[in-house]
DNA sequence: GAGGGTTCGTGACGACTGTCACCCCAAGGC
DNA sequence: GCCTTGGGGTGACAGTCGTCACGAACCCTC
């Protein structure tokens, strides 16, 4: 089925092709049925609000398709950009089991399907189901581990252009694509969200992309960055 | 009970005043019985390594009593303090979940009680006791939590001041006693450690530390530091 | 009380990078 | 065609902080 954003959307989970490679999403028959009665879905444009840090958890969100931007500001305006998060993942989880506000903000990057669950029902259905009481650990889990490289990356990294290989090498691990020229990235972002990804601004950024193009660690074509990975691996001194 | 470190030890978590207090433990009785079953109890001295970075998670360990120095470093030697857990926590749930290595070391401050579950023993608790799988979920949730900001102190800060002052409210929110000088806190770390904790050197807190008693910001007795917590929130961006 | 190991205080110096300023270019709307 | 807007490139400059070096203060053990 089709929707005015251009993305298909899936409205049964029992029907969902993708369920199976999906860590949470993949229950037993009866967990998701009980999880198709409590779920509303709906299909996002790009650039939509989620939610917003410091505002109180009203349910989770489970990311069906597309990719969602989870940022935290500070009140100079500075952003800087936590994660982003993709299709399988499931957001505001910490928020709605403790009941504490939002630690971060979500945006969609592009028009993508999610499902919302409200929070006294997401509760219910983890006390019903032990299977996905276990899937919310394991999702909780995955969190933490992303949280905690985040966390050796921002604090231990010597310089900007360290924090920036990793970040490439992060990216090549999770979708390069090998080729003759060297890992095939898509790069999505502009300059001022990598920046933001890494804390650190526009300029620096600019500048040290043309010094790894000189130093051909990396190369540009349209969209596509291709990456020496021993070359970056050099820099970084984890 | 008196152990030769001078540590009360609770051999029995059915009998363990503290239960109550302890989100994780604070289960019904049947639970608590079970875990007793599968736990093994210890105490270490100050500087017991329970773990390290990369290792293959063996099991969880229950911090029932003392501190735990968790940290992550470079392959330079640089070392960075994640976080300082205390009685209450449960320490390598993620990578006992997940099957995934350690991504931090843990090392006792202080003479400590830790109950340690093997791993399949673990899973295996958690999936006969729903309710234990729901407190292992709400724990997962706190770590989650206290990473997210530990990312945003070390991604938002414009400076190191910054990232100090913020470390000092953070113990003030914790564990501050007020006082008609201001919080009072008992610090019990080193320079060296309080510079591993915000990512810099033992040089720049000296220094920083200093310029804060200049500022009248606080004041140093002993090993009790009285802060002024307005002065330190101006310095603070976020 | 002597001595060795930590911990802390401080100066000099230089590299890195954030800031500000300006320009260029491409895409898209009118 | 013209203008606006957002993204990207670059130079100048100053401030911060890491590094190195050294000495003082403190705290154990013997």
């Amino acid at each position: 089925m089709k929707t005015p954003y251009n993305v298909d959307t899936q409205n049964d989970c029992s029907d969902c092709s993708f369920r199976a490679e999906r860590q949470f999403c993949n229950m037993a028959a009866p967990a998701v049925k009980a999880l198709d009665t409590i779920k509303f879905t709906a299909v996002y444009p790009k650039g939509s609000v989620l939610f917003v840090e410091g505002e109180q958890p009203r349910g989770v969100f489970i990311v069906c398709s597309g990719r969602v931007k989870l940022t935290t500001s500070s009140s100079e305006g500075k952003t800087l950009i936590v994660k982003i998060a993709e299709a399988g993942e499931v957001l505001g989880l910490s928020g709605s089991i403790l009941s504490t506000a939002f630690e971060v903000s979500a945006e969609t990057l592009e028009p993508s399907q999610i499902n919302f669950v409200r929070r006294e029902d997401f509760v219910g259905f983890l006390n019903a189901f032990p299977e996905a009481c276990m899937h919310t650990a394991q999702q909780l889990s995955e969190k933490y581990h992303s949280a905690q490289r985040e966390i050796r990356s921002l604090g231990l990294s010597q310089s900007t252009s360290e924090k920036l290989a990793r970040l490439f090498l992060d990216w090549c691990a999770r979708s390069g694509e090998e080729t003759p020229n060297g890992m095939r990235l898509k790069v999505l972002l502009t300059h001022e969200e990598i920046a933001q990804m890494i804390g650190t601004t526009r300029e620096t950024i600019t500048r040290l992309l043309s010094d790894f193009k000189r130093r051909k660690m990396i190369e540009v074509k349209g969209s596509s960055m291709f990456v020496q990975m021993a070359a970056l691996e050099a820099l970084v001194t984890i």
